[in-house]
DNA sequence: ACATACTTTAGAATAATTATAAACTAGTTA
DNA sequence: TAACTAGTTTATAATTATTCTAAAGTATGT
């Protein structure tokens, strides 16, 4: 009944440690986020449509979001936001750049921007992170 | 029948240079916009209920869609995104960046933010802007 | 194995937005 | 000025992304 590997002990872990139950829905999305090289940029539906295609035992649409919003509280996600009113998510948690170009987003590595100039935080309030987004277009 | 001053002409001009009619929806949505001294940040229903309020004639919903649509479009909007699945409008057209405090914005002069170091565009796309969202939090 | 709290699920509900197509109006032309 | 036509407005339905609900299922401690 139980397939273990030392693969799912991990994310077993880290979902345990989080408070989070592993259970199989979850375990098969943490490996389906987290186990690959480059980071990941995804919305629920279509996470929820690449994943499913493949399973003939389909997760449910609320499991997908649960476990997203799971997954963000517990700090394994990060959500961001393009113009089309649609939640993303980067499995790249670490503070970083985007270049956005026509609804595609490439990551950019926190030290490749640095700056010279910024203004302070008003009053009573202080900076919590910044980040840019550079919008690309065709060369023409 | 019909009111006519220098303000509305403004915004008749602006309209129909943008081939947009002058309706006298389209009117009132400009004077009700551009007619501030400080930018203004906008959903558009926060525009649609603090405008119909206090007509009693009220402007459609799809109406104030569509024009927000097309003075975007004709670039005296500039659009962005918070983390909540809804479109926001800004005034402020000139390229700027933005303090984001928990749903509040507050914009930040382009000439605020310089950089030491920026990263390339991919090959065969230029940059079209660059803009820093700094997020800020409570002081403790 | 039992109990119980946490999860998953299908489906309903909500919110923001877009589409539709009928009634209306601005600008043009006769 | 009357009539025409293309562009607009409107109420309403439809769509999309997301959240809610409550019943059925499952992980974990004892």
């Amino acid at each position: 009944m139980h397939k273990m590997n030392s693969k799912n002990k991990t994310f077993i872990d880290k979902l345990r440690s989080s408070g989070l139950r592993p259970t199989n829905q979850r375990v098969e999305i943490s490996k389906f986020l987290f186990n690959r090289k480059k980071t990941f940029h995804f919305t629920v539906e279509e996470l929820k449509n690449s994943m499913n295609l493949k399973r003939s035992k389909k997760i449910s649409t609320a499991t997908f979001y649960n476990t997203v919003h799971a997954l963000k509280s517990a700090g394994y996600l990060k959500e961001f936001s393009l113009e089309n009113n649609t939640s993303y998510y980067d499995t790249n948690i670490k503070s970083h750049h985007h270049f956005f170009d026509n609804g595609k987003v490439i990551d950019i590595k926190s030290d490749k921007i640095t700056f010279h100039k910024l203004p302070d935080a008003p009053k009573g309030k202080k900076i919590k992170n910044v980040e840019v987004v550079i919008r690309l277009e065709n060369n023409n």
